[in-house]
RNA sequence: GCGGGUAUGGUGGAAUUGGUAGACACGCUAGAUUUAGGAUCUAGUGCCGCGAGGCGUGGGGGUUCGACUCCCUUUACCCGCACCA
C-alpha cells in the first residue's frame, strides 16, 4: 500500500478530535497569540475552493506560532443572522433557525475536513441567546452613555442627567446633535417624554427618523443592492424613500479617533485609504446666512472648505428636504417648490446621484450676505445632498464646477474671485490663487484667506471652524424578524431599557416570519411585552454580532460578563486577523467603533481590536462556455463558432475534461433540452470556451473542496491553496495544477519507505551535503512564513524533498526534523509520519519547530556569477573568503573572461563578497 | 473624477536591503519502462538565430559598474468611493 491519504486523513481527524488537540486554555506561562479569521455567514450552499484560502493560511500561521511556544488562540464561529436565511426561509417555509443550525452543521464539516486547528470549545453563534444576550448588553450600554467632548470618551448618561439638573446644557461638553440650550430650570420643568426626546440627542445609541427603501407591492423595506434604477430587484416594483423612526449608533462621535488610529494599523494601505475615504474628514468653516421673510428671521447655516471664496458667492443652494425650505420659499415659488421636492421624494439615493443633467428651483427667498449685506437668491437643488454637512452650500461659481455649471445653466450672476494666473495648470478644485475683487481678503493666497476669513467670522460671531465628516450615524434597526431583539420597552411612547437582568430579550419563535404592511414581523406576536408595555418589534442588524464576536472567544461560555478581565488581560487583542476585503469599511469600521466605546467603559484594554490585517484574493471559477445558436436547437464547438450566430452559455466546468472537451453525454444528462441537440464538432470532439469569473452557482464554475479533498486528500489541497499564488492575489482556481502538489507529498512519503511500502528509515548521521538541503529549507520556510509567503515555502518543500530524493537520504536526523517543518502544512501527513517514526507524541503540538543552524550553510567555496558590462557570462569558484584582489588575479585568469576581456581596456573590477563580480571593459 | 493596486514565458508564479531574470509547479516536446494508464522515470522547454551571438520583466526616458527592483513619464487592466460643498 502506498501513501493513502484519505485514510490518513481520517485516522489523524478523529484522533484529534477525540484528544481534543486544540483545545486552548487561557492560563498559560507562554505568550499569547491570537489568530483570527473573519466570521463566515453560514449560507446554504456551503464552502467553495474560495472561501478556505484565508482559513488554510491562518491555519498554517497558527499553527507555526504554536510549535514556536505561543499560546495560541485560533476560534472559529458563525455569523447566524441576518437577511438570506430569513429570505430562505420565506421562500422555503422552514424556520430560519432550523435552515441556518443545517448551514452550520455544514460548515463545520467542510471545515473540520480540511484539518482546521480550531478550538471548537471556544465556537460562538451570535443567534444563540448566551450569545445575543451580550449584544444586548452591549447595546444598552450605548444607550445610557453619551460621548462627552472634553474627556473625549463616553460618558454615563446619568452624569449629564445630573449636570443637567444642575446647570441645564449651557457648558455641556457633549457629542450632540441637540441644538436647544436650557437651563436647569427649564430642564425640570420639562415633561418626561422632553427629557427623553433631549437625551435621544445624546445617547450613542439613539433614535431618529431615518429613510428606508421601501416596497409598496412588496410591501417590506430593502437593502441598498436589492433597489436597482428606483425599482425592487426582484420583481421591479416601485420603491420610495419613506421615514421611519429607527434607532441609530453615533458612531460620528468617534470619527477623529476612528481616522487617527488608522495610522497605527499594520493593515495594507488600500484598506487604510478605504478606511479614510469612508470617514471623509474635510475642514472648513461653518457660516451663519440671516435669510430675511416678511414674518420672521432664520438662520441658514452652511459648511464650507472654501470660505476664502465668501465674495464669490452668488446664490445658495439647500437639499430639497431641507428643513427650512418650507418656511421660506414664497408664494408664487411654493408650487415649484413642492413639485420639485416630490419628484426628488420619489428617487433612492443612488438614482439622485446618478442622474447627471442639471436641475433646481428658486425658492424666492433670500440670504443676505454676511459682509457685503447683498440679498442672494436661495435655490434648491439634488445636488446638495441632506445627510452632508448642513445640507445647505453657498455656490461660488467662479471656484466650483458644480456651482459653474448650475449658475450657467440657469443664467446666475458668476463674479472672479480667484487670480489663478499664476497657476496655469490649477483646476477649479484646487486651493491656489490670488483673492481679487475680495475686499479686505484682496491680495491674498487662498490659504492666508482661508484662516483670515474665518477669523472674521468668528469675530462677528457669524461663523466659526469646523470639521466635518462624510462618515454618518449607523442605522441600527431592521424591520425584519432574524436578527437580536432590542432590549427596549415603550412606555407612552418613551424608550425604557429593559433591566440588565432581563437579558437576554429572546427572539420570540415566530411561524409567520413574513412582514405584513410595512411592520416588522414581531409585531405580531400578540405578547411581545415585557410588563404590559410593548416591546420594540424591529431588530438588529447583521453587524451587531459581528462587532465584538472576537472578544467573546476569549472567554465564550461566562454567563456573568460578556468576556471576564482576565481573559481580556491575556488575551489582549487580535494579533492577526485574515478576511476578504468586502468588510473593508462595514464590518472593520463598526468593530472599531464598539471596541472603542468598550475602551472607553474600561472593559477591554487596547484601543484598537485587530492589530495586523492580511487581505485574502479572491479565488475565482474557470467558467465553461457552449456556443448555442440563435433560434435553433444547435451547440457549436469553440473554434468554429464564429461562423454562425451564437450566444454562449455557461456550461457545468465538471462536465468539462483537462483538454477543454466537453463530454456529450454527461450535458445531455444535465441539461434535458440538449437530448435533441444537433452538436457541431471539430476534430470529432465538442471544444468548450472559457472565462475566468467569480465562483458562483449561476456562473457553473463553482469547485467544491469536499470532491477535492476525496480525491486529492486534505493535505494536498491545503498545499495547492497555498501553492497558487501570493495570499493576497486573486487568481483562478485550475484543479489540473494540483498533480504537481499530489507528486510532492508522494515523494516525501516515499523518502520514508521503500517500493512495498516497508518504512527505510536510517541511523547513520547526515553529511554536510543532506543537513545543507535541510537546513536550507528550515531557514527559506521559517522566513517565509513570517512573512506570509506561504506559496513559497511550498517550493522550499518540494526543492528540498527533490534534492533529499536525489541523495537518497533516508536518515533519521534529517526526516525528523522534516516532518516537523511540514506539520502546519500538511499536518495529517506528518502525524502520520511521526508516528511511524515511532514517537507517541504529536508532532502538531508536542515539538518545537525547527530552527535553522547558520554552520550548515557556509561554503568553503562560492560560485561567483562574473558579469562583464553587465551581463553574465560564467561561473568561477572562489575561496569563500577571498578578497577583491586575489578574486581579480583569479577571475581574469579564467579562459572566458579573457575572451571577452581580450585586449580592452579594463576600466573597473567589482567584487561584492558573496554575490557577484563585475568587470567593465 | 478621486483614492488604492497590478503588469515578468503557453499558464500559476519566483527573484527578501539594487547583484546570475524566469526558482518551484502546470502544460508542452522527445525518450525509457509498462498487463497503454489521467502511472513512474530521464532529458529539453523565455524569444530570435544553424551557430557565434543578440533580444528580453506593459511602453518611453533617466540614475548606476549593475535596475523586475530606485526616479520621471506614459498606457492598459482590476478594486473601492463618487454631485462630499
Amino acid at each position: 500500500m502506498a501513501y493513502n491519504p484519505k485514510a490518513v486523513r481520517e485516522k489523524w481527524q478523529k484522533r484529534w478530535k477525540e484528544n481534543d488537540t486544540y483545545a486552548v486554555s487561557n492560563k498559560s506561562s507562554k505568550p499569547k497569540f491570537y489568530v483570527l479569521d473573519m466570521f463566515p455567514y453560514p449560507s446554504g450552499s456551503g464552502l467553495h475552493v474560495g472561501h478556505p484560502l484565508g482559513y488554510v493560511a491562518s491555519d498554517i500561521y497558527s499553527r507555526y506560532k504554536r510549535l514556536k511556544g505561543f499560546n495560541v488562540l485560533h476560534p472559529m464561529g458563525f455569523d447566524a443572522f441576518g437577511l438570506p436565511a430569513e429570505q430562505y426561509a420565506i421562500e422555503s417555509g422552514k424556520h430560519p433557525s432550523a435552515t441556518t443550525a443545517e448551514n452550520i452543521a455544514t460548515y463545520k464539516r467542510q471545515l473540520n475536513l480540511i484539518g482546521l486547528s480550531f478550538d471548537w470549545n471556544r465556537e460562538v453563534v451570535t443567534s444563540d441567546p448566551a450569545y445575543y444576550k451580550w449584544t444586548q448588553w452591549i447595546f444598552l450600554k450605548m444607550f445610557n452613555h453619551y460621548y462627552c467632548t472634553e474627556a473625549n470618551k463616553a460618558q454615563a448618561i446619568s452624569n449629564l442627567i445630573a449636570e443637567f439638573e444642575k446647570d441645564g446644557n449651557l457648558k455641556t461638553a457633549a457629542y450632540t446633535d441637540n441644538e436647544k440650550k436650557f437651563t436647569a430650570q427649564e430642564w425640570k420643568s420639562f415633561s418626561e417624554q422632553e427629557r427623553s426626546d433631549i437625551l435621544m440627542h445624546y445617547r450613542l445609541a439613539y433614535r431618529k427618523v431615518s429613510f428606508v427603501n421601501w416596497c409598496e407591492d412588496l410591501g417590506t423595506v430593502l437593502a441598498n443592492d436589492e433597489v436597482i434604477n428606483g425599482v425592487s430587484e426582484r420583481g421591479g416594483y416601485p420603491v420610495i424613500q419613506k421615514p421611519l423612526l429607527q434607532w441609530s449608533l453615533r458612531i460620528t462621535a468617534y470619527a477623529e479617533r476612528l481616522l487617527s488610529g488608522i495610522t497605527d494599523l499594520d493593515w495594507s494601505e488600500s484598506l487604510k485609504a478605504q478606511q479614510e475615504n469612508w470617514i471623509g474628514r474635510s475642514q472648513g468653516a461653518k457660516v451663519v446666512f440671516k435669510v430675511e421673510d416678511e414674518s420672521e428671521d432664520h438662520q441658514l447655516e452652511i459648511f464650507t472648505t472654501r470660505p476664502d471664496t465668501i465674495f464669490g458667492v452668488t446664490f445658495m443652494v439647500l437639499a430639497p428636504e431641507h428643513h427650512l425650505v418650507n418656511q421660506i420659499a414664497t408664494k408664487e415659488q411654493e408650487q415649484a417648490v413642492r413639485a420639485y421636492q416630490e419628484k426628488a421624494k420619489s428617487k433612492s439615493n443612488v438614482d439622485r446621484q446618478a442622474g447627471k443633467e442639471i436641475s433646481g428651483v428658486f425658492t424666492g427667498a433670500y440670504a443676505k450676505h454676511p459682509f457685503t449685506g447683498e440679498n442672494i437668491p436661495i435655490w434648491i437643488s439634488e445636488y446638495v445632498l441632506i445627510d452632508y454637512g448642513t445640507g445647505a452650500i453657498m455656490a461660488v461659481p467662479s471656484d466650483d464646477e458644480r456651482d459653474h455649471a448650475f449658475a450657467s445653466h440657469f443664467g446666475i450672476n458668476i463674479i472672479e474671485i480667484c487670480d489663478k494666473s499664476e497657476y496655469p495648470n490649477a483646476s477649479k478644485a484646487d486651493k491656489v490663487g490670488k483673492m481679487i475683487n475680495s475686499d479686505f481678503l484682496n491680495g491674498m493666497e487662498v490659504k492666508d484667506a482661508i484662516e483670515k476669513v474665518i477669523e472674521k467670522l468668528t469675530e462677528k460671531g457669524i461663523g466659526q471652524l469646523k470639521v466635518n465628516y462624510k462618515l454618518r450615524d449607523a442605522n441600527f434597526s431592521r424591520q425584519r424578524y432574524w436578527g437580536e431583539p432590542f432590549p427596549i420597552a415603550y412606555k407612552d411612547d418613551i424608550p425604557h431599557a429593559l433591566p440588565v437582568g432581563e437579558l437576554p430579550l429572546e427572539l420570540p419563535d415566530v411561524e409567520d416570519i413574513k412582514p405584513v404592511g410595512g411592520k416588522a414581523p414581531l409585531s405580531k406576536v400578540a405578547d411581545w411585552k415585557y410588563e404590559g408595555m410593548p416591546l420594540d418589534t424591529d431588530t438588529m442588524p447583521g453587524n451587531a454580532g459581528s462587532s465584538w464576536y472576537f472578544l467573546r472567544y476569549m472567554d465564550p461560555s461566562n454567563p456573568t460578563e460578556f468576556c471576564s478581565k482576565e481573559a481580556l488581560d491575556y488575551w489582549q487583542d487580535v494579533d492577526l486577523y485574515i478576511g476578504g476585503t468586502e468588510h473593508a469599511v462595514g464590518h472593520l469600521m463598526y468593530a472599531r467603533f464598539w471596541h472603542k466605546f468598550l475602551y472607553d467603559l474600561a472593559y477591554v484594554p487596547t484601543q484598537e481590536p485587530f492589530k495586523k490585517l492580511i487581505n485574502q484574493g479572491m479565488i475565482q471559477g474557470e467558467s465553461a462556455f457552449e456556443y448555442k445558436v440563435v433560434n435553433e436547437n444547435k451547440y457549436v464547438s469553440y473554434n468554429l463558432k464564429d461562423e454562425y450566430n451564437t450566444i454562449p452559455i455557461h456550461v457545468a466546468i465538471n462536465l468539462v475534461n483537462d483538454k477543454g472537451e466537453l463530454d456529450l453525454e454527461a450535458v445531455k444528462a444535465w441539461r434535458p433540452e440538449h437530448v435533441d441537440a444537433e452538436f457541431v464538432l471539430e476534430d470529432g470532439k465538442y471544444i468548450v470556451g472559457h472565462e475566468v469569473e467569480k465562483m458562483s452557482k449561476s456562473k457553473h464554475n463553482v469547485v467544491n473542496p469536499d470532491d477535492v479533498i476525496e480525491e486529492y486528500g486534505a493535505d494536498c489541497f491545503r498545499m495547492f491553496e497555498m501553492f497558487l499564488g501570493p495570499i493576497e492575489n486573486h487568481k483562478p482556481w485550475q484543479t489540473k495544477g494540483i498533480d504537481g502538489v499530489a507528486k510532492f507529498l508522494r515523494k516525501t512519503w516515499n523518502l520514508f519507505h521503500d517500493v512495498d511500502d516497508q518504512l527505510i528509515i536510517d541511523d547513520e548521521p547526515a553529511t554536510d551535503k543532506e543537513l545543507k538541503v535541510l537546513h536550507t529549507c528550515i531557514k527559506k520556510v521559517n522566513e517565509d512564513i513570517e512573512r506570509f509567503s506561504f506559496n513559497t515555502c511550498i517550493s522550499a518543500f518540494m526543492i528540498c524533498v527533490n534534492d533529499l530524493g536525489e541523495l537518497k537520504c533516508h536518515k533519521r536526523e534529517i526526516l525528523e526534523d522534516l516532518v516537523k517543518l511540514l506539520s502546519p502544512f500538511a499536518p495529517h501527513l506528518a502525524e502520520e509520519l511521526w508516528e511511524r517514526l515511532g514517537y507517541t507524541t504529536s508532532v502538531v503540538k508536542d515539538v518545537s519547530y525547527p530552527e535553522v543552524n547558520e554552520e550548515y550553510l557556509t561554503e568553503s567555496v562560492i560560485n561567483y556569477p562574473v558579469s562583464i558590462n553587465g551581463k553574465m557570462r560564467v561561473k568561477i569558484d572562489l575561496p569563500a573568503d577571498v578578497n577583491s584582489d586575489d578574486a581579480k588575479r583569479i577571475v581574469l585568469a579564467n579562459d572566458i573572461v579573457q575572451k571577452w576581456v581580450e585586449d580592452k581596456d579594463l576600466k573597473k573590477f567589482i567584487f561584492v563578497p558573496g554575490r557577484i563580480v563585475n568587470i567593465v571593459v
